[in-house]
DNA sequence: CTAACGTTTGTCCAACCGGTCAAAAATTTG
DNA sequence: CAAATTTTTGACCGGTTGGACAAACGTTAG
């Protein structure tokens, strides 16, 4: 191998490609399960199938695969977000970013986990990028959801706060699964739980807990 | 020093009492920010003013201190939801639940974290805890809510459910403080933020989104 | 004072861990 | 095929970490 495989635009053949992906794919599965220093290299090859060294030729450093692994996850991590449109009925607008938001609770767990590890320790590795490009994001769809309140389509509350209790109690389900499904038991904890809770979130954001009439 | 230390009676001496609490404030402190395998023996040493050696004249293990950490952290932690009683108005009973809860959060942060960091890793230490003592007090926590629903207290749902979305929403104001703050930025990321949240939440909780009339 | 007991620390060790290196094995290229 | 290049691995290294130990120090009771 003649160049460094960093860098800008590093080419890469086929074997690199596929063996990075083999790589990400079970630093994922360690670092979702056990934290950044919680995870030795050698648990990464392992379950890669492959010996340390032959890891260290595609990573050189151990932080290069967190560092990779937290750059895709933040691009398919906000895709929801970025699909909450000014078009269409505000509510249902609402309502489908929250269950976007909980089946990628549901179908990503180890992404929701890496993240929450991350955020926990102090965020050390994208502080910057909270501040930076996840603060316009947010901001730039609290002016979206203002509007809508302006308008008379929602209640007016903080936007700020309702992005950050959809984040919450969506990414609980599989943050605090182990808890989810221990509280529900054998019987409820199966996979029917995630409709419970769909059916459960909706009804809190729309109506609350007020009684009817 | 004649006995273990360990066992279900051991009597200390005033010195034992007063360096263990110092280790065990010092080990909240440093188990938080770190997780329990980001965290060496030597940094709660130094944390707590003494050498290693003597750190592990009171805690013969790393573990240990973990352990008695979560021991107590859950008795504690617990106490809110306890407390929820059946006796006065169901709505303020959970406005008050949720406020404490959230009191919690802004008050013991570095607890909410230790406890985040145990579930995100599986629970490993504290999983039987989970299915025993935790399912039980949440079912009969669950049971009293139920009751409100049947007198038409309170609107119909999923009373497990409604447990888990207050431990998220009040939480996430611990363990995400790093991107709370990140994206409130500096002028609303300050002390406030807590009773902006406190607003939203009795506001989501009782009314939900829908506009007025 | 002194013996007994409780506390503290310097030193050490074995296991682990991230990372290097050179050489072997496999693959691609001409 | 043979040369060049890429991929894989065993052996190794230096630093860190959890923990052991014995000796020193401090305290208390007779």
């Amino acid at each position: 191998m003649t160049d460094t495989m960093e860098g800008s635009a590093p080419r890469r053949t086929r074997i690199q490609q596929e063996k990075r992906e083999l790589i990400l794919e079970a630093a994922l599965e360690v670092f979702s399960a056990n934290g950044f220093r919680g995870s030795t290299i050698d648990q990464i090859a392992e379950a890669a199938g492959m010996s340390k060294p032959n890891l260290l030729y595609y990573f050189r450093r151990k932080e290069d695969i967190h560092e990779t692994l937290m750059q895709r996850l933040l691009d398919t991590w906000l895709a929801p977000l970025r699909e909450l449109d000014d078009i269409g009925d505000p509510l249902t607008e609402l309502r489908s970013y929250i269950r976007r938001k909980l089946e990628m609770a549901r179908d990503f767990p180890r992404e929701s986990r890496l993240f929450a590890n991350e955020i926990l320790q102090g965020a050390p590795r994208i502080k910057p990028m909270l501040e930076g490009e996840l603060k316009t994001l947010v901001d730039e769809k609290a002016a979206v959801i203002k509007g809508w309140m302006r308008a008379g389509k929602i209640a007016r509350t903080d936007p700020w706060h309702l992005i950050f209790s959809i984040w919450a109690t969506t990414q609980h389900y599989a943050d605090f699964d182990v808890q989810v499904r221990a509280v529900l038991g054998a019987d409820r904890g199966g996979d029917g739980r995630f409709e419970d809770a769909a059916r459960f979130l909706e009804q809190l954001f729309l109506d609350g807990l007020k009684p009817k009439g």
